[in-house]
RNA sequence: GCCGAUAUAGUUCAGUGGUAGAACGCUACUUUCGUAAAGUAGAAACGUGGGUCCGAUUCCCACCUUCGGCUCCA
């Protein structure tokens, strides 16, 4: 047996484990499932009062009590009746004992010390393989069974299990570390982004150098979208929902819109997205096959009425900047377009050092009520989006059931400090929507032809690209990024002089400094630069006026030595033009 | 939305059924300093609304916020 399943084993073990602490505590708790995971296990429980988390210590007691008396697992198999007999108060395990009987399995019972589980196996060769120190509960949380929002919510019991108490100790370890580089809280240290009450939950607030951060970035994707023909264009946050009716989004989405009744008695909706309104600039008049593809671009925000309990940072907000784009072409013009797309998402991804994983997001055939348009369009649109990733050379995993349900997509998936997986960019190809709004142009023909659109957003929701960011470089961000760049500190109040003059030329080659001429110890000065990560300070003493240049210290780097003014700027520059 | 937790100064944290405490930050004064925190003084807080109580920041309820999950995510 390999190493991944014997510390499944492990896990699952502990699982039943778990059940076995929480029946003896709790004698009329249902016990449901309890599978192995990442770090370790859970258990689903429905207590006939709640818990909190306050009984944790004592359930992980109980467990290490048990953990002595047990040996190892044994099985026998069962008939349906002898199963549903021993479960008889427990309505979870005889649906899944129904289960196994329809799928024509074998129904197997496992038992250690005096605990018996329903179970179709995995476990520990011995008891003692579980080492007591090696394992750990950590929260608990509500779950639905089954994971279906119409069942009842049971209680789940988050443990970590490792092989030893050192790789449990490494775990524990990574996490803190993650957690100091949590964009949350480095955003309030770095003084990038607030939240207000009275404003509301999930609608963040920029401050200046969060606002320079976007803003930065936002031109770099502007710069990429110039290089292929793409035109800024403006639109309103809110519309009537007529528009939303025609483009299929109001069936479908009318409970995550945010809705405004205007006086008169119509009903007006923020934007949950761009696409109707760039495709309403498009099909402001007629064009010729000649003067396609037509490319617009905005950076705006649109609104949607996430559930509360799913906001989270700038991972999941209510209001999100969108750095969106459409392309509308002929079917032909589709595979150049999305190579384009392609290759600045990967520009732009490569210059903030960050990998990325695509991911073809393709339609579940189950489940075409979920979507737009039929079978045919979707299969015919997903075989472009195959063909695509085939001639980019790259491994994309298929995720069906991901799809927008205008289209499917190439998702470019990225991960924050703790792991979890997030889409960022994305390309859609969209054939549905332009039948929805009949749009056209006039071929060679001179017939009216049905276009297609692509859907191409490089950050994505710059909130969530920027909670990835701020978490990948910790807060240290590059110096091209950097909404601070410089940092001037003067040693004494006699050097002011000389550090206006310095900061002065800086600003005005477009360097982003900032003075500090407080009048705080220098040792102070310094740490608060440190602190602040900013890329570089510079020091301005009596040396650096006599030789009439200034010390440069880098935050990577460390201290470089003494610099003048012009070399200064011109290293800067060359840094940032190369974004390194 | 659901389950559980959480809410004290700008920030990070103490604490109490009867007068709320620290550190950093902030303000003033002193100090003008050579690589991660100079000194002194001062201002500054119990999320909101109900309830119990002689009295509530503390106990109870509701709401709001945030966090960990579940569900959802165009």
């Amino acid at each position: 047996m390999d190493k991944d399943t014997d510390l499944n084993n492990l896990r699952h073990s502990l699982a039943h484990l778990l059940a076995a602490a929480v029946l003896e505590l709790y004698p009329d708790t249902k016990n449901s499932i309890g599978p192995s995971i990442e770090n370790g296990f859970y258990y689903d429980f429905e207590f006939s009062s709640p818990i909190s988390d306050k009984e944790l210590p004592k359930i992980e007691k109980v467990m290490k009590k048990i953990l002595q008396t047990w040996s190892g697992f044994e099985h026998k198999e069962v008939s349906e009746k002898e199963a549903k007999d021993f479960f008889k108060d427990n309505e979870y395990k005889k649906e899944l004992i129904e289960e196994i009987v329809e799928k024509k399995e074998k129904i197997t019972l496992y038992t250690a010390g005096k605990f018996t589980d329903l179970c179709r196996g995995g476990h520990v060769e011995s008891a003692r393989d579980i080492k007591p120190e090696a394992f750990k509960l950590t929260h608990i949380a509500g779950a639905y069974w089954r994971g279906d929002e119409k069942n009842k919510m049971l209680t789940r019991i988050y443990g970590l299990a490792f092989n030893t108490k050192e790789e449990l100790n490494t775990y524990e370890i990574q996490i803190e570390e993650a957690k100091k580089r949590d964009h949350k809280k480095l955003g309030k240290e770095l003084d990038l982004f607030t939240f207000s009450e009275l404003v509301g939950a999930g609608l963040p607030l920029w401050t200046p150098k969060g606002t320079m951060l976007r803003d930065v970035l936002d031109n770099f994707v502007w710069e990429l979208r110039q290089k292929f023909g793409y035109e800024r264009v403006d639109i309103p946050h809110i519309t009537k929902k007529d528009l939303y009716e025609k483009s299929g989004h109001w069936q479908k989405f009318k409970d995550e819109l945010f809705k405004i009744e205007t006086r008169e008695g119509h009903t007006f909706v923020m934007k949950p997205m761009n696409c109707p309104h760039h495709v309403q600039i498009y099909d402001r008049k007629p064009w010729s096959y000649k003067e396609l593809p037509q490319r617009y671009a905005s950076t705006t925000k649109v609104y949607r009425d996430e559930q509360s309990g799913e906001l989270s940072g700038l991972s999941r907000v209510r209001c999100i900047t969108q750095d969106d784009a459409h392309v509308f072409c002929r079917h032909d013009q589709v595979k150049q377009e999305m190579k384009n797309i392609w290759t600045m998402i990967e520009t732009f991804y490569s210059a903030v050092g960050f990998t990325l994983t695509p991911r073809l997001s393709l339609h579940d055939p189950k489940q075409m009520d979920k979507y737009l348009g039929d079978e045919k369009i979707w299969q015919k649109a997903e075989q472009e989006l195959r063909e695509l990733v085939k001639e980019k050379g790259v491994n994309a995993i298929e995720a069906p059931g991901e799809a927008a349900f205008y289209g499917p997509k190439v998702d470019f998936m990225g991960n924050d400090s703790l792991g979890r997986e997030w889409q960022v960019a994305t390309i859609q190809l969209d054939m549905n929507m332009p039948v929805n709004f009949d749009l056209t142009c006039t071929n060679e023909k001179g017939e009216k032809e049905t276009i297609v659109m692509i859907h191409a957003a490089i950050m994505g929701s710059i909130e969530r690209f920027l909670s990835v960011i701020i978490e990948h470089f910790a807060g240290a961000f590059p110096l091209w990024l950097s909404p601070v760049q410089v940092k001037i500190i003067p040693i004494g109040e006699v050097h002011i002089e000389f550090a206006k003059k310095v900061s002065e030329s800086l600003k005005s080659a477009g360097i982003r400094v900032e003075e500090d001429f407080s009048d705080e110890g220098f040792g102070k000065k310094v740490r608060q630069a440190k602190v602040d990560k900013i890329p570089y300070f510079l020091i301005i003493g009596d040396k650096e006026i006599e030789a009439d240049k200034v010390t440069l210290e880098s935050r990577d780097k460390g201290n470089l030595g003494q610099i003048s003014t012009e070399d200064l700027l011109s290293k800067l520059t060359e840094e940032i033009s190369n974004k390194s």
